[in-house]
DNA sequence: ACAATTTATGAAAACGTTTTCATAAATTCG
DNA sequence: CGAATTTATGAAAACGTTTTCATAAATTGT
């Protein structure tokens, strides 16, 4: 080894051993013809040297990273937490790094973080879009370049060419609205995110349809597309209770807000379910402890992780063929707690 | 560009500009002397074609990777989710990605994300170890290499030479045996983690010190150092409330499990704060919503994190140097809820 | 025993970038 | 104006790995 040399390289192990670096190569990886026993010898000199193989060299000659791009909003909201802990470590298992990046639900950070990612030379992408996020054209260079790319949870609108893995959030807002109607009420509200992103337009298009299904008028003064945030769900509830016509069941699509909700209910004699029932999004886990426990919708987001993995797997295995896959929809349950009891 | 190559390279450019690669490299890295005007054609042709630097092959050239590495137990955990958020940003602001890995609580797994890290050659690591890591020899190998690594929150003891920043768990044990104190009680129990992680140690010492300063018996029987999880609270409190000696005040260090408590304590009509006051421990949003709400102990995870990617920077540009620094301790302030009034 | 095949190894090129060493052109200075 | 300096560019080597192309040795089959 050189002197001012800081790791070791094959080259070392190479001139320890009398072998030629392609040997080495070989007895490493274990590909092609070596020797039972001189693969023995590079193994052990390996241990005994310390080497670690540089992956960027390797990278670098394979044109491949294993290393998987992930873009999502913000690590800590629930369902997005729960979503990469399974897929690092199921990625990890497969032999592949992830890297993240958080959007911060701003489209120009995340244009910036797909430039980034695509210079790392990621092998595949998983990508939960922002809430804004209208164009999707800087995500094009990875299918341009025959890197596999998937969408998942926030996804791009049918008419771009991706995969994409999405709860069913039709459904959702389908069995929300059936929730509330059996449950007799009959002036639902909704407070929802900005219909701008496929989820909440699709949650309030189940939830209508429900209403529809179950024959509980539509009442449009009773629903409210906005950012989610306590700000924004306070503004909404002062107005929803200030009206002449007062709602007696809310669908709130995001659990935080729901709890929202709740708070406000407490500090204003509004009494849940009795006066009011309160379904909520995604089961965080404080649905189930606060009092009253809220009714919720699951979206599995284990079994959420499970499929992406599995999806990417396959892409990155299979090449990549311009062919239309339609989205995967993944499976939503009600959980029934006392908020609507 | 070749007939079948992916991307475009700096050869590329070179050609299409009639330049040397060297020149677009200092152009586009705008190192050394480069005419304005060649600046210039070289970024617009970069432009033009889509051009982007390929890292593994500056990566190996330059011996940097521009990646950390972030081994911690699971991403999930709420103090943990926050951190990483932070980390995140602030890296990615200064240019750095971010690959994370979780060891799940297990050593073995800890060593295996280790290993692949060093390989990937991450210019830097960031651990939160598992809590039952004993043996840190397999970070060994960063310093051996001059791979600044910080340890945080879960840290090796003293004698292991290593950069750490950590809560002030002392103190958090300390606050909350004085909170409860002061709030009257006499007979205060801890339902706390394993000793063998320092966060858990110094919780427990300066809860004690605490109980002692304020002049409450310390009863030993009325202690539980143990994995924190439903379970294992659940059979803690059946012999806490079988015993003779009840409990009037407990000091959990941990939220979720904090929760398990009230859960419990709501479902054997103990009433909190009459009965039992309650401390937890993290500020987890859950303690806020939670009916009655839980004092906790905040560990300020935001900046945690600054404090985090600030040192990190620093040790990235200093000189690795072997002399010892003192581990840096983050403040941590008690929370008054209703838990304990 | 000899050809055909399989096993085992090495030399050298390649991946795409950056940097050192030259050298040429332009500018500054006395 | 000529020497010294600064600016601008190119050729070539280097980073550490893998793989293709050779070739030699061992094994198999007839």
């Amino acid at each position: 080894m050189k002197e001012n040399q800081q790791h070791h390289t094959i080259l070392d192990l190479a001139a320890a051993l009398k072998l030629s670096p392609a040997t080495v190569s070989r007895a490493l990886n274990n590909t092609s013809y070596v020797k039972k026993e001189t693969q023995q010898r590079v193994m052990e000199m390996a241990l005994k040297l310390g080497y670690r193989k540089n992956t960027m060299a390797a990278g670098l000659r394979n044109n491949k990273t294993n290393t998987i791009g992930l873009i999502l909003p913000k690590i800590s909201m629930y369902f997005h937490a729960e979503v990469v802990t399974v897929v690092q470590n199921l990625l990890h298992a497969q032999g592949y790094n992830l890297i993240i990046g958080q959007s911060n639900d701003d489209p120009a950070m995340e244009k910036e973080l797909a430039e980034t990612f695509f210079s790392s030379r990621v092998d595949a992408m998983i990508v939960s879009c922002t809430l804004q996020t209208e164009d999707f054209s800087h995500f094009d260079i990875f299918a341009d370049h025959q890197i596999p790319i998937l969408f998942y949870d926030r996804v791009p609108p049918g008419n771009y060419r991706a995969r994409v893995i999405k709860g069913d959030d039709f459904n959702g807002g389908f069995l929300a609205a059936q929730h509330l109607a059996e449950a007799g009420c009959n002036k639902i509200g909704i407070i929802n995110g900005p219909l701008t992103s496929n989820i909440y337009e699709a949650r309030a298009a189940g939830f209508i349809g429900g209403l529809q299904f179950f024959d509980v008028p539509v009442r449009n003064a009773l629903f409210y597309h906005q950012q989610l945030n306590t700000e924004q769900t306070l503004k909404a509830l002062k107005k929803l209770f200030s009206d002449k016509v007062k709602p007696d069941g809310l669908f709130v699509t995001s659990d935080r807000n729901a709890v929202t909700v709740l708070q406000y209910a407490k500090e204003n004699g509004i009494r849940i379910p009795d006066d009011l029932c309160l379904v909520g999004y995604s089961n965080d886990p404080v649905t189930a402890v606060v009092s009253p426990s809220i009714t919720t919708i699951d979206q599995f987001p284990a079994l959420f992780g499970d499929k992406l993995v599995e999806t990417l797997l396959e892409m990155i295995r299979s090449p990549q063929t311009n062919e239309f896959v339609p989205a995967v929809v993944t499976p939503v349950t009600l959980i029934s707690r006392e908020s609507t009891r």
